[in-house]
DNA sequence: CTGTTAGCGCTTTCAG
DNA sequence: CTGAAAGCGCTAACAG
């Protein structure tokens, strides 16, 4: 590998001048000409830990995730990968699994590689994230540092997931989250019960379902779901579960009971019946994450901010007709 | 954030002592006692950066893959991960997103960063990876540069597809392949039509269909597609999408057509029908995948190895009954 | 416009 | 066992 001292001796000017070309100083057109036909002779490319060392800045942010098989977080990483590079960043992508050991070493390693800052949409280590002093934004899952926050509006997808339910004839309604309660569910689940009361219903039933083997366990529970006629499951996944238990404990959806789903991951729309959910703007979260996160690293400024990003129902058959 | 220089001073002793301190060198037990609270009190790090430059070595391995939408390449992210930090390494994700310029940036980029080796499974740009010397395996798709490369048994996977239609009674075969076909497709594709050459079958039909919109074109096929009684698509989502056609066509499956996927994503049994599929063991793809860069990383030279591991057939819904 | 030089934080001979 | 000192490849004053 060549370093820029080949380049300056094969170009016949000073490692200064060299560095100057790259980094958009004064060069004369003789020496830019020279140094250019140097370059390309020995393939040089800068070594990028090297300026990293001397800039304490790396142009590349992290991206820690609590899943990389549920479908939202790779949606989520596209995004941000798509508006990171535009800008001039690269991402890299860290996959926590659910475990805090594993992302507070991927803050450190992030922090000892002069990361220029973090994204983080797992709602863990707030503390951990703050004492490292590096700019952070939150997605979807709060911090609860103050850090910025970007997520989509959860509490009136929740509202009109109640109002589409009982439109469609559904009194006797339900809930199915999961048991660690991260502030996204929170928020869907009172968006779904503040509404059923001021609409007048009883409050809503609550399964609490393990998530870590996709809601496995849901699948044993047919008979009492079918004694709601309309279930909001706080994500497409233990949706499709719920339909599954209710299928092969021999009640169909949306005739007996009907389903909506949050989230609008990609199987959403393919699966039989196709899947009624609430789709989060993950384009748009992922964007602005990134941007919040690249103003900060700017210089700016930007303590408890929250993007509040609008959510749309998608009316598919799983809550197809009517009561 | 306290430099090493600082511990020292604290702790009374050189940097190179402290140096020995951390990477296992002599040092007398008071020294190694004084460092030892320095560091603690100055909640000192070392610098991964700084370190790298010296080193040459980065202790983390790059993971390049073609799409982090399509679940299996998330499965394996996994995999690889699992088993490159039980050796130490830090794996940092890349997705190429079927652009082969950001391929060749995140090529150049993690080079440039001292990354110690990469996992590819893009099947793309060869000699780009060649030309930076750096280890290199590929998974799942092959690179053609001699790289060792870790594979599931494709061919025979198409086989046993093949065997498995025909048993059920279907003598009318069909291929759902993507237009730009993988080696993995490839080969999934050979072990079927050889299967039934051999079996006394004619030549199965061969569709074809863009992959970029998750088979989205597929879904017009249905009436097409319902003059085969066995369907074998190259992957889980191409089956999907085969199904939902037949069935917007008015055709069952399996009463009609039978289906047969390939990889046995999560969705694949939770899918109504759920989907018979060819399970490919992606943990230990990804697995022998570390192992082998780690060899070569190493110092082994370890050309033309190719790891091939057996597939299984998973026998659902799509397949039940007889024709 | 250009070259000299002093670091960035760490590792590693090489003498003690 | 320990310390001094020479880099790793690059950037950024500073003085021409």
């Amino acid at each position: 590998m060549a370093t820029m001292y080949d380049v300056a001796k094969k170009a016949g000017v000073s490692v200064a001048t060299v560095s100057r070309y790259f980094n958009g100083g004064y060069v004369s057109p003789a020496a830019r000409e020279a140094i250019d036909t140097a370059v390309t002779a020995l393939a040089y490319r800068p070594n990028h830990i090297a300026r990293t060392l001397t800039n304490k800045s790396s142009k590349v942010i992290g991206l820690v995730v609590p899943s990389v098989t549920n479908p939202f977080f790779p949606e989520l990483a596209r995004a941000v990968e798509g508006e990171a590079s535009r800008r001039g960043y690269q991402v890299v992508l860290c996959n926590a699994e659910g475990s805090v050991e594993k992302e507070q070493s991927f803050i450190d390693t992030l922090t000892a590689s002069f990361a220029d800052g973090i994204i983080t949409s797992t709602g863990n280590c707030g503390e951990y994230y703050e004492r490292n002093g590096i700019p952070v934004v939150s997605v979807d899952r709060e911090l609860g540092t103050g850090a910025p926050h970007v997520t989509s509006d959860n509490y009136s997808g929740g509202r009109i997931v109640c109002d589409h339910l009982v439109e469609k004839g559904c009194t006797n309604l339900a809930f199915i989250g999961a048991p660690q309660e991260s502030t996204s569910q929170k928020h869907r689940r009172e968006g779904f019960f503040d509404e059923a009361l001021r609409l007048g219903l009883s409050t809503p039933a609550l399964f609490i379902a393990d998530d870590t083997d996709e809601y496995q366990a849901l699948y044993q529970e047919g008979q009492r779901l079918s004694n709601y006629q309309g279930i909001f499951a706080w994500n497409d996944f233990a949706a499709i579960q719920a339909i599954r238990a209710l299928h092969q404990t021999g009640f169909a959806v949306p005739n007996h009971s009907m389903v909506v789903g949050f989230d609008d991951i990609h199987i959403a729309k393919l699966y039989t019946p196709s899947l009624s959910t609430v789709a989060q703007p993950i384009y748009e979260m992922g964007r602005a994450a990134t941007e919040l996160l690249l103003r900060q690293i700017d210089g700016e400024k930007l303590e408890s901010v929250t993007y509040l990003l609008s959510v749309s129902l998608m009316v598919r058959e799983t809550t197809k007709g009517g009561v």
